[in-house]
Formats: C-alpha cells, sequence, structure tokens
DNA sequence: TGCCTATCCTACAGTCACTGTAGACAAGGA
DNA sequence: TCCTTGTCTACAGTGACTGTAGGATAGGCA
C-alpha cells in the first residue's frame, strides 16, 4: 500500500495536486489507514500517472475526464478517444502557430534596437506604435 | 473626451479588463465626470495600446508593468528593455521548443491508432504506458 | 423637458490548475 | 519514549482576466 507521498514522488505531482484530483473527482477517494491517512494501490498510482501524463501533453482536465471516462468504458468506439486526442493535437498547432508569429516578431524588435537611451528604444517603439493595434479595432469596429 | 467604453472598443480590450489595470496599478487613475464615469485622453488610449501589444507579444503583466516604468523614464540606458525583450524571446522559444515535442507525440498517437474498440485504443495505451514517466521520478528522486 | 436605452459604476464571485499556509495529528525508526 | 517526517483539513492566493447583480449616468430624440 503506498502513501500519498510515495505516489507523488514516483509520478512527479505534489501531494496537494493528488488531493486537488480527488476533490474534482479526478482521483478516487482511496482507502484509509486507521489514522486516516490514504493509502493507494497499483490502480491508484496507474491512474495518476496517466493524468499526469495528459497534463504534460497538455491535455485539460475536463479533456483528461473525459478519456478517463472512455477509457473505463472499453467497448465503445475508439474513434471518441481519438477525436479528443485530435483536437488536442489541434489547438497544440494552433499555439504552435500563433507562438511562431511571436517570435519573428520579438526577434526583429530585438534586433532592431541599438540606441543606448531609452528615449530612442525601437523595442519601446515597437510596442508603442502598433498601428494595426489601433486601426484594427478602432476602424474595424466603430 | 475619451469614454471607457471607446478604449475599450479602440484597443480590443473589455471594460472590466481596462478597470482590472487600473486596480492593479498598469493604468493611472482618469479623470472623472461629475457623475463619476471615467474620461481618458489620448495618453490613456496609447498607454493602453501599449499593454495590449505587450500582452498579444506573451509579455506578463510584471515585465509590462517594468517595461512601463523604464519608458517612463527616458534617460536610462536601454539595455535594461533590451533584456526584458530577450528574456521574453527566449521564453516564446522554449514554450515553442516543448510544443513541438508535444505535437510530435500526438502526432505518433494519433497516427497509430486505427482499432475501433477503446479496449485496444493506442491513445489511450501510450497515455497510460508512458514508462519514462513513472521510472523518471521514481528513480531518479529515490 | 422628459424619457429611454446604452453605457457606466462598484463590489464581489468564478475561472483554471494548481500552490502555499497554519495548526494539528499519525507513522515509523533509534 | 521521543523525534522527525509525513499527513490531515480547511482555506487563501496565484495570473489575468471574466461574469454578475443592482443600481446610477449620459446622450439622443420627440
Amino acid at each position: 500500500m503506498l502513501s500519498i507521498g510515495t505516489l507523488a514522488k514516483r509520478t512527479g505531482t505534489k501531494v496537494q495536486t493528488i488531493r486537488y484530483y480527488e476533490q474534482i473527482g479526478l482521483m478516487p477517494e482511496p482507502g484509509r489507514t486507521e489514522g486516516g491517512q490514504r493509502r493507494y494501490g497499483e490502480a491508484g498510482l496507474d491512474r495518476l500517472a496517466f493524468i499526469r501524463h495528459a497534463r504534460q501533453l497538455g491535455f485539460s482536465l475536463e479533456a483528461i475526464r473525459e478519456l478517463l471516462e472512455l477509457s473505463d468504458s472499453p467497448e465503445r468506439s475508439c474513434a471518441e478517444v481519438d477525436a479528443v486526442a485530435q483536437r488536442q493535437l489541434r489547438e497544440v498547432e494552433a499555439r504552435i502557430t500563433r507562438l511562431e508569429a511571436l517570435r519573428a516578431e520579438l526577434r526583429r524588435m530585438v534586433a532592431e534596437c541599438d540606441r543606448d537611451r531609452v528615449a530612442d528604444c525601437r523595442v519601446l517603439e515597437v510596442l508603442r506604435d502598433h498601428e494595426e493595434c489601433l486601426t484594427d479595432h478602432g476602424k474595424a469596429t466603430s
């Protein structure tokens, strides 16, 4: 039987996080010792590892809840699981695209700045005078 | 004189968000009408646009606070501003690297799954049996 | 001038996924 | 037995907003 601290170490999770997962119903309520401490079996360890790995892949706790429910009903179609994974993949791809655009703008910003006084700083200038930002919203929505 | 709603529209910000920025001291307290409504000048609009643009580039509110303070002292060295931007660039690059790894794993996961029952689903299998997750923490930290 | 509606006000609670804290109790080894 | 380490509950805090309730104000039109 494993204590909550052991589970935490094995999965790289904080103890509080495990209790939090229990609180929101992602982890089942485990058995307790006479003194009231949680004791887990292998099933608990596996479930937590599943949750942590899915979190590392960027799945939201809601998506993980869905995945866990699906994996608890082994006769259902794999397509639903696949859909969740595909959705996650698309989200990750969108985030990458967005971050690549940010990276380009930041690189340009940093590369252009070679003055020495803040008053002439290109970085601040770019941040200040991003015309599209004002016009996009100002003109498009009025 | 611009109302908070006009500022919101021009910069693509929610009204509550502007009030929030004021609350945490990012936006200065503006003048008020007799009836107590906020009225902004061009300076307020510029400052908000600066904040929103920096947010779009992924800067945290704390970083933006730093940038705003620097831009308020035009005689200081531009190097500090540059450092903030460089730090942000490195963070964005790190996030991209991480997301690309996620993308690869998600793609592999999705590509491998062609069964029809959840019981045989590769996606769930990958999520369940990620050996490194258990061993990394279990063996490295004990 | 009166009215009406859109906008504005404050204050507070909720979101997500944790993280930290306080004060008390339990487990296990020397 | 004592002592340290681990665990317990309950609650508050994080970042960056977002939403809601219940009321006051501004500005246009008849």
